[in-house]
RNA sequence: GGGCGGUUAGCUCAGCUGGUUAGAGCGCCUGCCUUACAAGCAGGAGGUCCACGGUUCGAGUCCGUGACCGCCCACCA
């Protein structure tokens, strides 16, 4: 047997074949366990992925949001954890339903032409061909899901679900149906919720129009508007009451330009004295504000617009133009008559529908909400009292401000792609019945002709409702049991009030008496947004969006995974780097060319197994006390810094201690002995085995596809268990820290380096062996004549002298506080290079002398600082009027 | 109109409760094809931490003001 790996790292021949073989097995499938099993006893880890839209496809925010997830998953299971990541797709309502209109528009058919039943099988149709390719992608990169439990959301199970919330929403008198102004997309021609809308600045227009009173044309009141399309429904102009410029028109009619109606003039506190003339029109089927007015005057509501927001029949001669068309005409005919006063500028934001960007208009229709300030109230107290946990941490405060300002959520859309709500009106009566199941005659008058709603519900409203409906709920499981509350949900700020805190709302309140609580997730991780290079958004528009799967192609997985760890430190938006991305494929060809390093060894002596436990004899050597030492050290920090979902951290202390320490140091020191007698290389090996394997296990969560490929070829295809992903990960073992060794090797490192820069300044050729001579103190005697051989391979040395005198006087010589090295080298030294060197030492040297000193001559300094701070400084000041008074010297000399 | 974040090396970013000489990757310069790795090894240059003011024995770190960049929320005609 030997240990086999092809001689070049290539990640797309390995990466495949395991991220096949993680789902063959099943690796990460998990059974419910049955209570009183030993799984059951298992701390539980559990994790909702986010479900992508079911028209996705993988973009660098996704490959971010599921990286960051898999490394914690992989990490907790790899900790003990019964680990459950749930995955599955979003029905998207809009989205899917738009695709597969621009489908059919391709054969020339409308959604109208089908019909309602027809579409909806288009569309499932649609979904098995073209739907969930974005699963596929998640596969290619790895993840730990279960995929056994994969849900949709127009599942039948999940639809049920959310028939049943609606029903008890609506039992509870949380859910209501009315007629209020709503944001409507006259594209999509559906509802929108106040999330959907997006405001954007907008350079417009504010129109001054005249309207005369009514029968005394010589009287007249001014108002201003930037929406002159919309005076066709107005029913009132409105002045302040305590307006004292307006006291005399109050009760009187204005007659309405354009369609000579009267209207009232009334009072009301909507009209603000300080803008315009201190008059409002008031239009309350376009306006909210104006709604609220009419509300509260009585007034009558003009809808002047259809559902394409043309101007209907009540818009007199404009009716059938669109809105902007009969601006600009109604615009030409106030000009005509005089009406027109006057435009100013004036910018101000504008509504746009986020799916389509079509400027969204306030209408007013009969839809249903969600009366959400009971639910908001306890969401608001389950942040409050730390039962969820942002990180980072501000985000709670983004949540509270939100949550603090929410409004009656509109649910109904008036689409056909989704759940449809279980309402049905009686045709007899107009009675609408809530229920379950089609009911077959009307609560009210007991008639039989019922139809069912049409309108569907907001695709955002059965996704509230995952963390709990993919256990199976309404029925009481033990899934709910072991699973719920879930631990953790990591996601975007995007969609924290869509999705984040419609989740905690209905979870608080459907899950109200769980034993182990109510919240959907106890933890909230929202990661930053990976930017191009160039830090901007990316965007399709742009055309700057970098395609994960083209550049996992190109780097490797791992590479990848590895960048966008490194970098996602909270709060901090991710610059997408692919020189970045290329070093950490460098580091993956490094974890490589260890390997085989190491398997050329072991099979060329054989007789070595690793068996994942540290050999007995490992600690008879100090580099061995130290590596132990740094690993246990580095395991620390790596499950701490995780904890805290600091990757960037993690990532970096498990590069730095793999490359760094382990390849630049270890693997260098311990090669004669690789090379030596059998023996002694067997034992080496066995070590190197050893930390090599749990230096795996580190690396596995954040590269899981090359420490896996290295993993099972270091047991020669007989690993202990199915994949490194079930091994334990390294834990800080105290015992296993040493600090002498740490500091000892820190001296000889420190040593090593001295020299090999005295080599370079002089210009040695490499394979030049030279002699140096020390002056240090007995124990650092004792040290290196115990490492001897190490100093010399490293340092390209072949005599060491210890002496007795300083060697300050040494043309070639360094100088620390421990020691002072001076090579033995005839060559001549370039006095200009040196002078130069050490006039720069001394620059770089002095202000930090004087600086300390003057600090230590201060009383309150001495008085104040903490006593190590103070003893820190003493010995500095000392160290550098050694290596002051040194520099000095040897320029001196060199003069 | 409210709220939030950022500004540290040529580039992209760390720097956790204030404490010895501010770090990393990439890029750059010098020298090495030393049989694990040139996707590598060894060495090196490079920073008045946006500005001003304050607190403190001590500030990249805390407070204030300003500048510049960015984000989120918002029914002021």
């Amino acid at each position: 047997m030997s240990h086999e790996l092809p001689k070049t790292y290539d990640p797309s021949a390995i990466e495949v074949r395991w991220a096949e073989y993680w789902i063959n097995e099943k690796l990460f499938s998990v059974k419910t366990p049955e209570p009183g099993s030993d799984a059951a006893k298992l701390p539980v880890f559990t994790l909702l992925l986010p479900p992508p839209n079911v028209t996705g496809r993988l973009h660098m925010g996704h490959m971010l949001n599921q990286t960051e997830m898999d490394i914690i998953m992989r990490w907790r299971r790899m900790s003990g954890y019964l680990t459950l990541w749930v995955p599955g797709t979003d029905h998207a309502g809009i989205a899917t339903q738009m695709m597969v209109e621009r489908q059919l528009a391709t054969e020339g058919v409308t959604r109208q032409n089908l019909g309602r039943d027809a579409f909806i099988e288009r569309v499932w149709k649609w979904r098995e061909h073209y739907g969930g390719a974005i699963l596929g992608q998640m596969k290619r990169l790895g993840v730990s899901v279960d995929w056994d439990r994969e849900y949709f959301t127009m599942d039948e199970n999940l639809s049920r679900a959310v028939t049943e919330v609606f029903v008890r929403l609506h039992e509870q008198g949380l859910i209501y149906r009315g007629n209020y102004i709503v944001n409507w997309c006259p594209r999509c021609q559906t509802a929108i919720s106040d999330l959907e809308v997006v405001h954007e600045d907008y350079a417009g227009k504010l129109y001054q129009i005249r309207y005369p009173v009514s029968g005394d044309h010589s009287q007249s009141l001014t108002i201003e508007t930037t929406r002159p399309e919309t005076m066709l429904g107005d029913t009132a102009v409105a002045v302040n009451p305590r307006d004292d410029r307006y006291k005399a028109l109050h009760g009187k009619k204005l007659l309405l330009p354009l369609l000579n109606r009267e209207i009232p003039i009334i009072t009301d506190e909507l009209a603000d004295p300080e803008f315009g003339s201190g008059a409002v029109k008031v239009t309350p089927a376009h306006d909210p504000n104006d709604f609220q007015a009419g509300l509260r005057n009585n007034l009558l509501q003009i809808n002047v617009m259809d559902e394409q927001a043309r101007i209907n029949e009540n818009g007199g001669p404009y009716a059938g133009m669109d809105r902007y068309e009969a601006r600009e005409k109604i615009l030409h005919d106030l000009t005509q008559q005089g009406l027109l006063v006057g435009i100013k500028d004036h910018s101000y934001a504008i509504g746009k529908c986020d799916r389509c960007k079509t400027i969204v208009e306030p209408r007013l229709s009969t839809q249903w909400f969600i009366r959400i300030q009971p639910l908001a109230d306890r969401a608001i107290e389950a942040v409050e009292k730390r039962e969820i946990v942002f990180t980072p941490e501000n985000y709670a405060k983004t949540y509270f401000e939100w949550m603090r300002n929410i409004h009656d959520w509109c649910i109904s859309r008036q689409l056909w792609w989704g759940h449809r709500i279980p309402a049905w009106h009686c045709s007899a009566c107009h009675h609408i019945t809530v229920a379950r199941t089609a009911p077959a005659s009307c609560q009210q008058c007991g008639g039989s002709a019922l139809v069912q709603e049409n309108d569907v519900l907001d695709t955002w409203f059965s996704s509230a409702l995952l963390p709990f409906t993919v256990f199976g709920w309404p029925e009481k499981t033990r899934d709910l049991d072991v699973f719920y509350p879930t631990q953790l949900l990591i996601t975007g700020f995007d969609i924290l009030f869509f999705w984040v805190a419609r989740m905690i709302m209905m979870g608080c309140h459907f899950m109200a008496d769980h034993p182990q609580g109510s919240v959907p997730f106890k933890e909230v991780y929202i990661h930053a947004l990976v930017r191009d290079a160039e830090r901007q958004k990316m965007s399709k528009v742009k055309g700057n969006v970098i395609d994960p799967i083209e550049v996992t192609e190109k780097y490797g997985t791992d590479a990848v995974r590895f960048m966008l760890a490194s970098m996602a430190s909270p709060g901090t938006d991710i610059a997408f780097s692919e020189s970045r991305t290329d070093g950490y494929r460098a580091f993956a060809n490094k974890i490589w060319n260890a390997a085989r390093f190491m398997f050329m060894h072991l099979d060329r002596v054989g007789g070595v197994s690793i068996t994942g436990g540290a050999p007995k004899d490992a600690q008879n050597n100090l580099e061995n006390r130290w590596i132990l030492s740094r690993l246990n050290h580095v395991a620390g920090t790596v499950n701490q810094s995780l904890t805290e979902y600091r990757f960037d951290e993690a990532a970096n202390t498990v590069y730095s201690f793999f490359w760094g320490e382990f390849c630049d140091w270890y693997l260098e020191i311990i090669k004669p002995r690789l090379t030596g007698s059998e023996t002694e290389a067997r034992s080496a090996l066995a070590f190197l085995g050893y930390v090599f394997e749990a230096a795996l296990r580190l690396l596995s969560p954040f590269m899981p596809f090359i420490t896996e490929e290295i993993w099972h070829a270091m047991y020669e295809g007989k690993p202990p268990s199915k994949s490194i992903s079930l091994t334990r990960y390294p834990q800080c073992d105290p015992k296993a820290l040493n600090n002498d060794a740490e500091q000892q090797m820190a001296l000889i490192q420190e040593l090593i380096v001295n020299i090999r820069n005295l080599r370079a300044e002089l210009k040695v050729e490499p394979k030049e062996k030279t002699g140096v001579r020390i002056h240090a103190g007995a124990d650092i005697e004792k040290l290196v004549n115990e490492n001897r051989s190490m100093l010399e391979r490293l340092a390209n040395v072949d005599d060491t002298q210890f002496v007795p005198e300083s060697l300050a006087k040494e043309k070639i010589s360094r100088a620390t506080a421990q020691f002072e090295v001076a090579l033995v080298y005839e060559q001549k030294i370039d006095v200009a290079a040196e002078t130069e060197r050490l006039t720069k030492e001394l620059n770089k040297n002095k202000p930090l002398l004087s600086g300390a000193e003057a600090r230590l001559s201060n009383q309150q300094f001495l008085s104040k600082a903490p006593p190590h701070v103070v003893e820190g400084l003493k010995k500095q000041v000392e160290e550098l009027r050694v290596v002051i008074e040194r520099l000095q010297r040897r320029l001196d000399e060199l003069k």
